[in-house]
DNA sequence: AATTTCACG
DNA sequence: GACGTACGTGAAATTA
């Protein structure tokens, strides 16, 4: 015996529950836990050197520590209704693996785990308890006895100890009997904390003596403390301690590490859908020369059997992958540039993938990594002058050449490209000349897996699926004011970097196919969210006309009103200070001028938020009203005027913003760089923002919107029949919504009510709470909650429809739009009621939402088409939630309308109709 | 890097 | 009875 491994079960079992996204088998039966579990114990049979191994358990919760001390872990909140069934199946996934469960009335995991380490220091064995609780690390012992966090992959020796406690740890137990332990109920003594005690147990040597002399301690608040709760740290003391002494009936020795059971194992795998697991085993088996497992079956291996990465400096090497990509009829593709700005930079090469551990880079743009920073003064030596080292341009297949071969390749319609956000590399190769098609992309793929319990990095997932750790772009680069750009990168390392992310992007696609099948989700992805990829791509790449000239005189006009407002603001304040300033601001109005509406914020500052200030202004005071109209000034001059003209591309004359597809919970996009899905329209200043934005000579801007998509929906969804038919009936929504609450006639109807209802209709959509109401109307709560159980007894179904998604968020982790589409709701089943009330909302929101981005992505998906079939030249520019914005020539725009209504409208085919409202104008703010 | 505020749907 | 919230985003400025 010379190892030994003791795995604390139970704790990982909570570890793993909370740090995975849910997770179900196809029977609907929650497994992220088991999944984690089973994931640490194949790594732990695969890499260990132990020679003897056992899964240490928790039993009962009645422990001998509550024979002396009822309240410990008495309060602690049974296991959330997802894990229980979990507990059985890690006892599976154990034995699954020929290893031995070990539990035992009567005691913890943890005083098992004591005991038998004892034993095996006393059979002269190393131990090792994968395990990263707190409460074990009082067993390390250097040289004997370490912990391991098989989560982050980190052992635990007595240096680390001394970091966590202060103390070596034969210390710990005083420490932690001083300190106490509140997710435990160990009392300690009140007033020390891990700090103080550590200090005092170096001191004192240990705790008896410390109580002993407690006497001479000089802060009379402690010495009081520690006199006192003496008899508190004494049982302390007894509830930390681990028991090393245990009866234990499993002897040590049949801890001995057999041989798993391939196909037992396999099976298990199979059973619970672990199908990653269960292919990387395979292939590991088939490595070692082995017959694949019975369960097998022929799944697809995205395990290489070996890494090969070729770095490509001839035509004749080029077109050699070329030929072969082509062959298989798909390949993954990555490109690597000088910047970030996908609209901006400059290609530097390209990586191709075409089995798993197959990939190639092929330079094209490098330069001399030691030459000047600048390329031109790096190429100005050509006539042999004055540098004492000559630039050197790295060896690469001239550019043209280069992109001549390629471009066949990636624009054959029977090869599939496959990219890790692939619209960047499109832009990239569509100003070479390339437009990348048909494509698959692997970002994409994850979102609509996983949503967002995860991120979706290539880095994050090549971790997370594959067990890889990839090159860091930091590593290669450097970070901050010394990175260098990607061209200046030495070839070899280049392409080790670039074939790399190659070759994960199709080990991941592999994946993902599979699941996506697996888990229903090829229809979202088919259907939605892979179309748009081309889509978004173009519109891009079409970018919107922005009037710099009239922007630079709104931004003038903007700043001189600035200043006149600061003037003002100072004067009322009688000093002068910064009115961006959220703190001196806030010091002012309620510190030097008194006003009421105190502390707010947890960090203590004083909120100066809008809807503070307006109450104050409400109350007569001027100084909020100015800093409220500057404020509003300064957002439009900075966010939009300033910033926008800046964002014009040199290039195009036009802005290019970035729409992301993996970002938000509900399935909507997002637009980045800049953000033109918040351009101002609400206030008639803002407006001028918007008349910013032109059609290009000769063209009009046309904008198109759904009416009230999100109200139709939750008409939809809920089936709530007055809703319903007031829709097909194509009444005033709020209208009828008030007088359905109220019993008042829609003729003649006082605006006051009708905007109330248009509230409470708002609140729905959100999940409604009569707090919410109540800040959005100005009235209490108590008007609020009637509101609410009016709307409830006028329209029944809306509450069936509320409690059915949150019962479904809860079981499942997710709720699902009408399309299909998965959103995650984390929270949804956690202690703090805040947090989960919060999810609960979001989850009753997200169908609602995401229904909504689901109709326009088909619209989307459908539209370039039907306007080149209508014979137009329209072309989509941007996409605002409910509303798209149409570039179209002057003569055809009027035909475009109806085309670009009829495919809105037919988008999906609901309960209620879809109505889209139209406009034509030179600007957007017109057209709207 | 975190917090606050505010623009949009 | 107190807590602290309307749902979803991104950007700029201040503060720590």
């Amino acid at each position: 015996m010379k190892h030994v491994f003791l795995v604390d079960g139970s704790g990982f079992i909570f570890r793993a529950f909370h740090a995975l996204p849910p997770m179900t088998r196809p029977d609907g039966v929650p497994v992220n836990a088991v999944y984690g579990f089973t994931q640490m114990l194949m790594k732990l049979v695969a890499d260990t050197d132990a020679d003897h191994i056992a899964v240490v358990f928790d039993t009962a919760r009645q422990t001998f520590r509550n024979d002396f001390y009822p309240e410990y872990k008495a309060h602690r909140p049974p296991p959330p209704d997802d894990l229980i069934p979990q507990f059985a199946l890690i006892r599976e996934a154990v034995r699954a693996f020929d290893l031995p469960c070990v539990e035992m009335d009567g005691f913890e995991a943890d005083d098992l785990i004591a005991t038998y380490a004892r034993l095996a220091r006393e059979a002269g064995a190393k131990v090792t308890i994968v395990s990263s609780d707190k409460d074990l690390m009082q067993l390390v012992r250097d040289g004997e006895v370490t912990l391991f966090d098989a989560m982050k992959n980190k052992v635990i020796g007595g240096e680390e100890v001394v970091e966590k406690f202060g103390v070596p740890p034969e210390k710990v137990v005083d420490v932690q009997a001083l300190a106490g332990d509140p997710t435990d109920n160990v009392p300690g003594v009140p007033g020390i904390g891990v700090k103080t005690a550590a200090q005092l147990i170096a001191e004192y040597g240990d705790l008896e003596s410390l109580l002993a002399r407690a006497g001479e301690i000089k802060q009379p608040k402690r010495r009081q403390n520690l006199l006192e709760h003496a008899e508190a740290a004494r049982v302390s003391r007894r509830l930390v301690l681990l028991r090393d002494d245990c009866e234990v009936e499993v002897p040590l020795d049949t801890f001995a590490v057999k041989k798993p059971d391939a196909d037992k194992l396999a099976a298990f795998l199979k059973d619970n859908g672990f199908t990653s697991i269960l292919t990387r085993m395979q292939a590991k088996l088939a490595d070692a020369g082995e017959a694949p497992p019975a369960a097998a079956g022929g799944t697809a291996v995205p395990v290489p059997a070996e890494v090969t990465y070729e770095l490509i400096q001839t035509v004749a090497d080029l077109e050699r992958w070329v030929e072969a990509a082509t062959a298989q009829g798909f390949v993954a593709v990555d490109t690597e540039t000088d910047g970030l700005d996908c609209h901006e930079c400059a290609l530097v090469g390209v990586s191709l993938a075409i089995a798993p551990g197959k990939a190639c880079y092929i330079p094209l743009r490098h330069v001399d990594p030691d030459a000047a920073p600048e390329p031109e003064s790096a190429q100005g030596d050509l006539l042999g002058g004055v540098a004492a080292k000559p630039a050197q341009r790295p060896q690469q297949i001239d550019l043209a050449e280069a992109i001549a071969r390629l471009k066949p390749l990636l624009e054959s319609p029977a090869v599939l490209k496959i990219g890790h956000n692939i619209k960047y590399d499109m832009h990239v190769l569509a100003r070479e000349g390339v437009r990348v098609d048909p494509i698959d992309d692997t970002i994409v793929m994850s979102y609509v897996l996983d949503g967002t319990t995860t991120g979706h990095g290539m880095d994050e997932l090549a971790k997370r699926h594959l067990g890889h750790t990839c090159i860091s772009f930091t590593d290669l680069c450097g970070k901050g004011k010394a990175q260098i750009t990607f061209d200046r990168v030495p070839l070899d390392k280049a392409c080790a970097y670039a074939a790399e992310d190659a070759d994960i992007t199709l080990r991941l696609h592999a994946l993902f196919r599979r699941r996506l099948v697996e888990e229903h989700m090829m229809g979202v992805y088919e259907g939605l969210d892979r179309p748009q990829v081309r889509v978004l791509a173009d519109m891009e790449a079409a970018g919107v006309k922005v009037d710099a000239v009239e922007l630079r005189r709104l931004s003038d006009d903007l700043g001189a009103r600035m200043a006149e407002l600061e003037v003002q603001i100072h004067a009322l304040a009688g000093e002068t200070f910064n009115p961006g300033s959220p703190k001196q601001l806030g010091e002012i109005l309620f510190d030097k001028m008194g006003l009421q509406g105190g502390k707010k914020s947890k960090t203590g500052a004083y909120s100066t938020s809008a809807d503070i200030l307006e109450q104050l202004a409400a109350q007569g005071h001027d100084l909020p009203a100015r800093v409220l109209d500057w404020r509003q000034v300064q957002k439009l001059k900075s966010t939009y005027a300033d910033s926008l003209v800046g964002q014009i591309s040199p290039r195009t004359g036009r802005v290019h913003t970035s729409y992301s597809q993996t970002v938000a919970s509900t399935g909507r996009l997002s637009s980045q760089d800049p953000n033109l899905q918040n351009i101002p329209i609400r206030t008639e200043e803002g407006r001028k923002i918007r008349r910013a934005f032109v059609a290009a000579e000769g063209c009009k801007l046309v904008s198109a919107d759904y009416s009230q998509i999100e109200l139709r929906l939750v008409a939809h969804v809920a089936d709530i029949a007055a809703l319903k038919r007031a829709f097909h009936e194509g009444q005033d929504i709020h209208a009828i919504t008030a007088s359905e609450m109220f019993g008042v006639p829609v003729e003649g109807m006082d605006p006051m009510i009708r905007r109330r209802a248009k509230a409470i209709n708002f609140g729905i959509i959100y999940g409604i709470s009569a707090f919410g109401l109540a800040a959005q109307l100005g009235i209490d709560r108590g008007e609020a909650k009637a509101y609410i159980d009016a709307y409830f007894a006028r329209f029944p179904e809306i509450r069936d429809y509320m409690e059915a998604t949150k019962a479904e968020a809860k079981r499942q982790g997710f709720v699902t739009t009408f399309m299909g589409r998965k959103c995650y709701t984390p929270g949804i089943n956690d202690r703090n009621p805040n947090m989960r009330a919060f999810a609960e909302r979001a989850a009753i929101n997200a169908p609602i939402q995401g229904g909504a981005a689901d109709i326009i992505k088909t619209a989307m998906r459908r539209l370039p088409l039907a306007l080149t079939d209508a014979g137009l030249k329209t072309t989509m520019l941007l996409q605002v939630h409910d509303e798209l914005i149409f570039e179209a020539p002057v003569d055809e725009a009027e035909a475009a309308v109806p085309v670009i209504k009829r495919v809105m409208q037919e988008a999906a085919t609901l309960s209620v109709p879809l109505d889209v409202d139209a406009g034509i104008a030179d600007t957007w703010a017109e057209a709207h």
